[in-house]
RNA sequence: GGCUGGGUGGCAGAGUGGUUAUGCAGCGGUCUGCAACACCGUUUACGCCGGUUCAAUUCCGACCCCAGCCUCCA
């Protein structure tokens, strides 16, 4: 058995052998987007992390249990569905289909599960109903609020004192409040807002309590593995807790894991800053498969800063994978091939996707030098077996090289078809038998400026579409 | 003000108490009619000041700077 998976864990601020509660189902909650826009690239850091990392579990556990929720009925949400006069659940869907369009784009392999709120009001409301029962949350003015002095670990996650968090309160407490660190669990809506009937009236949930009711609903009251972006530490994730411990009288979540944060230019995102990238609109300069690179280039508890030169990096790095790939197409596969041992090692220390990576550069290079036709086909082998637990290379290299090619920013070729191509490039190669340089290089000229980039090799000359982007 | 992370060579980015990863770019070479692709070789590092140590980029302390959170946010 190899060495097992350590990952870092918020709640001890240390690195720590990872242990299942039950290794026969290992389950794994992320907190997924609020419907109400385009997935942006801070929300794709995360689903391509823990996609990851739901790699890596599935290949050493039986059986995972991976839950990330869309959050379906929220402010953000009635606002979108307000101005256009739509139900939310319109709203919702059309961008819930719209994630699940970009997160493929990047790699990202559907979770098991992905609940969404509108789908758990009873279990919603059963669990507030719980934590008023014993005396963890009360009833005033129509909203359901979680009082938290009634749970003494509050603020071991964030590593914050109640007593700071008050001193820091930059907001006016609502009157219904019997203590300003009270958070709403359930809140009432007017007649034209979403709502369902409750003990309490007609009302909607709180942000906070939905996830921990699914997760209870699907994973259980103890999972092994909850995850999401470092700014859901306080007050989301310390409120799940509160909320998961006391309703259940036991432990919530054993692991947390949070990614750092997407910067673009060094700045952060948003809109008053109008440096929002949308997933959809990267599509357009790079394939998914680079904008995935570049999100893995960093470790994922490392901030990353979002940059055209990043992009572009990625893309150089996918087009040099694939060109190497692309030259042993054909050959046959080998049976059997294992992930390369330090690609799973690395990755196994709290998902060093970096140093993975460097890795899959020496298996490159293996490629590259392999002399026979057996040795090439393993070293392929070896190398997309190795990448294929980043969700990486996996696609017909033809196929890639052309995603490349047609998302070449700032560039708009003539299009020529294959068997015109072909045809020239023939030409070419007749031309330089002759020795006729002056015809060659002229051909040449002519293809390139349609974008096509011939390679002369031994066997004879090739050509792919180029891939480069001006400087 | 409080709480988290982080500051590594032109850029990106791992890692380590002593043997100076890796990628991109640059430079030199091999291949080529010339190129391109590919391969080989190669220059420049560890924010600042103290401390511990035979030895610190790596451990400890202070300081400076950056990002995030404390209010919706991945």
């Amino acid at each position: 058995m190899n060495a097992s998976i350590c990952l870092h864990n918020t709640l001890t601020r240390r690195k720590e052998p990872f242990q299942p509660e039950r290794p026969e189902r290992v389950t794994m909650y992320v907190c997924g987007p609020t419907v109400y826009s385009y997935a942006h690239i801070g929300n794709a850091r995360p689903a391509v992390v823990f996609d990851v990392l739901a790699r890596l579990l599935r290949r050493r556990y039986p059986k995972v249990v991976y839950a990330r929720n869309f959050t379906d009925v929220d402010d953000k949400i009635n606002a979108a569905a307000e101005a256009v006069g739509a139900p939310i659940g319109q709203i919702a869907d059309r961008f819930i289909n719209a994630y699940h369009e970009d997160m493929c784009a990047l790699g990202v392999l559907a979770p098991d599960l992905e609940p969404r709120v509108t789908e758990h009001i009873p279990g919603i409301i059963e669990m507030i109903q719980t934590l008023i029962t014993r005396g963890h949350a009360y009833v005033e003015q129509g909203h359901a609020l979680f009082h938290v002095p009634s749970y003494p670990g509050y603020g071991r996650l964030s590593g914050r004192r109640p007593e700071d968090m008050i001193a820091g309160a930059r907001v006016e407490v609502a009157p219904y409040k019997r203590d300003p660190l009270d958070f709403v669990l359930w809140k009432p809506s007017i007649s034209e807002q979403p709502g369902w009937d409750s003990p309490w009236g007609r009302g909607r949930p709180g942000w906070h309590i939905e996830c921990s009711a699914m997760i209870g609903q699907h994973l259980g009251h103890t999972i092994d593995i909850h995850g999401g972006g470092q700014d859901l530490i306080f007050p989301h994730h310390e409120n799940e807790i509160a909320q998961g411990t006391c309703a259940h009288n036991a432990d919530y979540c054993k692991t947390w894991i949070h990614n750092s944060f997407v910067t673009v230019d060094g700045q952060k995102m948003s809109k008053s800053l109008g440096n929002v990238l949308l997933v959809r609109d990267l599509l357009a300069q790079a394939p998914g498969e680079a904008i995935r690179l570049a999100l893995l280039s960093t470790h994922y508890r490392r901030p990353l800063d979002w940059t055209v030169q990043r992009l572009a990096a990625a893309r150089t790095v996918v087009q040099r994978f694939y060109t190497a790939l692309e030259r042993s197409t054909g050959l046959a596969p080998v049976k059997f091939t294992e992930p390369d041992a330090t690609v799973l090692a690395v990755l196994q220390d709290d998902l060093n996707v970096p140093g993975a990576l460097v890795r899959l550069h020496e298996l490159l290079v293996n490629l590259e030098q392999a002399d026979t036709d057996v040795a090439r086909a393993q070293a392929r082998d070896h190398l997309l077996a190795s990448a294929g637990l980043l969700g990486l290379l996996q696609q017909v290299p033809r196929a890639a090289l052309a995603a490349l090619h047609q998302t070449t920013p700032g560039r708009a070729f003539p299009v020529l078809g294959t068997a015109r191509i072909e045809a020239l490039v023939a030409e070419r190669e007749q031309a330089r038998q002759q020795r006729d340089f002056a015809r060659a290089d002229a051909l040449r000229d002519q293809l390139a400026s349609a974008g096509v980039v011939v390679h002369d090799r031994p066997q004879g000359s090739t050509w792919t579409l180029t891939t480069e982007v001006p400087a």
